[in-house]
DNA sequence: GGCTAAACGAGACGGTACGTCCTGTCTTAAA
DNA sequence: TTTAAGACAGGACGTACCGTCTCGTTTAGCC
């Protein structure tokens, strides 16, 4: 029932835009981000990213969308230990992938500057991986009964962003260790 | 020692720059935030801006460093607990401070994009303040020996930078009170 | 002989096209008339209007040529200096005409822009009308015979054409008697 | 008593902006010309265009102006008929020169479609020959008592631009003849 | 009635230019 | 030597059209 009318959408231009500007962060860094160049370097037009996409970085985020099927899968072990070193490690993982870091900046970097974009960001990389791991810390619902969820997440997703935007550099797995013992702790002594 | 020739700086010029800077800001957002507009609005010549910082975040950076005179006295209440309660609260006030989340967004937001300004960045302001959390956190040595204090600090800041930048809003005092929960717990029970 | 096969050339589209450019010209000039507005506006797509004429002042030809049937009698009442008047005044008159005086200019206009047009211009416009005043000149050969019939036609178009394009307004009836005199006058003191 | 604050407009660069404007008109015509190529030919930010010409013919306008200082000494012989003569080979020359017809040409067809370029073109261009060509008219009142100076300034001028814009080609020698015997005859036959 | 073929609307495509804004540098006169 | 002023080359913005192209649809003549 879409709407077939006109010359349907080029796919090899969709292609070329992206790949050009993934090259470009990663070769010259985001400053060197424009929609010129995007258009320059992909042999396209420029009205033809206007019309698919609403800013320079939401190219970028359809490129890193692309790259990383964002497919972590859901851990189940049995153990809420197991499956959280199961997450974080898999985090860790992604954030190594050539790029990734670069364009996970760069959209941090663009919704601190453009509040619509920002919106469209929380939706696509913040809340998918806020539910994902909710629903694993859900399964344990006696575990850490001192603090909601919400406030689990927020030291979660806090330590990894942090890593990656303001302390460069991914943690190692000792790290991973230590973040799974500080947050599964049983509050027996508290209080 | 300092050389005396010549016209001295202009103490108004600087002080009307930091002003229309700060004021650029909180009234149009980052994204209206320029030398040129910084110039227009302040009645001063575009290189007397260029002559005295490196960017135009560095600009907002020193107003903001001017404005809260980032004094956040460390707690010593001789418990983990409480030390942490008013740390995470002392921050959680300066964040409501009017324009001050919106100046630590901007500067984080350069961060991701002027390698040389993070730097910059990262010595103003978080070494300092991972380093006063540090000594805290190191009066009690024997409370969390399971994680380095490393790893504690990157799970505080990390909670508060992610409020910041990631999913907007500061957290209320239940939200500080788990916090305090989930990081002093003594780890007993695990394992 | 002509091929009629497929789909016959649609004279609403025509009549839509021809109507839209005179519109847009009348209503927000020649600058405001391009082939994608008059597409717009007819609803029409732009292939039908490249595929009929070669270019958007084309079509503005064909609509004034289809507004006034440019039929300027040709005067005959016996006399030189009766014909040059009738033919002034119906100049005069069409110059009058809502809408043709602008026609003119952006056809003028595009002639000095598009060699290709300009000849299309001359063929339509220009050598018609003077071989018409030709003959008129010609049925009185001694009365102005210090100068080629070339060089009267010049001066009769030259006014015209000066008062449309150069000094904007048309030309009042006294000065339409003046020029006759001047045009019609026997050398005979002359030298 | 001038503003002499800032630095100072370049004449390397207005030098430049003209030669390139001049070159590209003749060399690709009127169609090939932007302020886009201006700059880029010349080597000149496109601002600096916009901020002294408001348009790009009025760049071509001062290209022309500088090229003939537009100089035709008014003649005086004492005769109307000499006077006369000598006026119509002077733009006869001019309109000879390389380069010279195009710019005419290209500024007429502004001043059809662009109503301010219009009446600076006017002033710039029309309104002071004419007024040079009517006190040459008004020193011979008698001569021509059946027509206005206005009218026979109508003539003149209708004839040099009608050559110019609508049947391309200057006129020869003759022609100047002939226009000469046109205006100037004494009236005693008429009526 | 089915087939072929041209014209149709829609609208995407690679381009070029628009006029504005900003960057970082420069060149003045005044303080 | 700093200042305000402001011109400079350069580059990106987002929009408008250019002329071309590729769809599905419509409308005719021909078999």
């Amino acid at each position: 029932m879409t709407e077939t009318r006109g010359r349907p959408r080029s796919e090899d231009s969709r292609r070329a835009i992206l790949a050009a500007a993934a090259r470009i962060v990663a070769d010259h860094g985001l400053a060197a981000l424009s929609i010129e160049r995007i258009a320059r370097e992909s042999g396209v037009g420029k009205q033809t990213i206007y019309r698919w996409w609403p800013g320079r970085v939401d190219v970028l985020m359809e490129a890193l969308l692309e790259k990383v099927h964002v497919h972590i899968p859901l851990p189940d072990n049995g153990s809420l230990e197991a499956d959280l070193r199961d997450f974080l490690t898999a985090s860790r993982q992604i954030g190594r992938l050539a790029g990734v870091r670069d364009l996970l900046r760069a959209m941090a970097a663009e919704a601190q500057v453009d509040e619509a974009f920002a919106a469209r960001f929380r939706e696509t990389f913040v809340h998918d991986r806020r539910a994902a791991l909710a629903t694993l810390l859900e399964r344990y619902p006696d575990q850490r009964a001192d603090a909601r969820v919400e406030t689990l997440l927020d030291l979660v997703f806090g330590v990894i962003w942090y890593r990656v935007l303001i302390i460069p550099g991914t943690f190692d797995e000792e790290t991973v260790e230590e973040l799974v013992r500080v947050l599964v702790a049983r509050p027996d002594r508290v209080r």
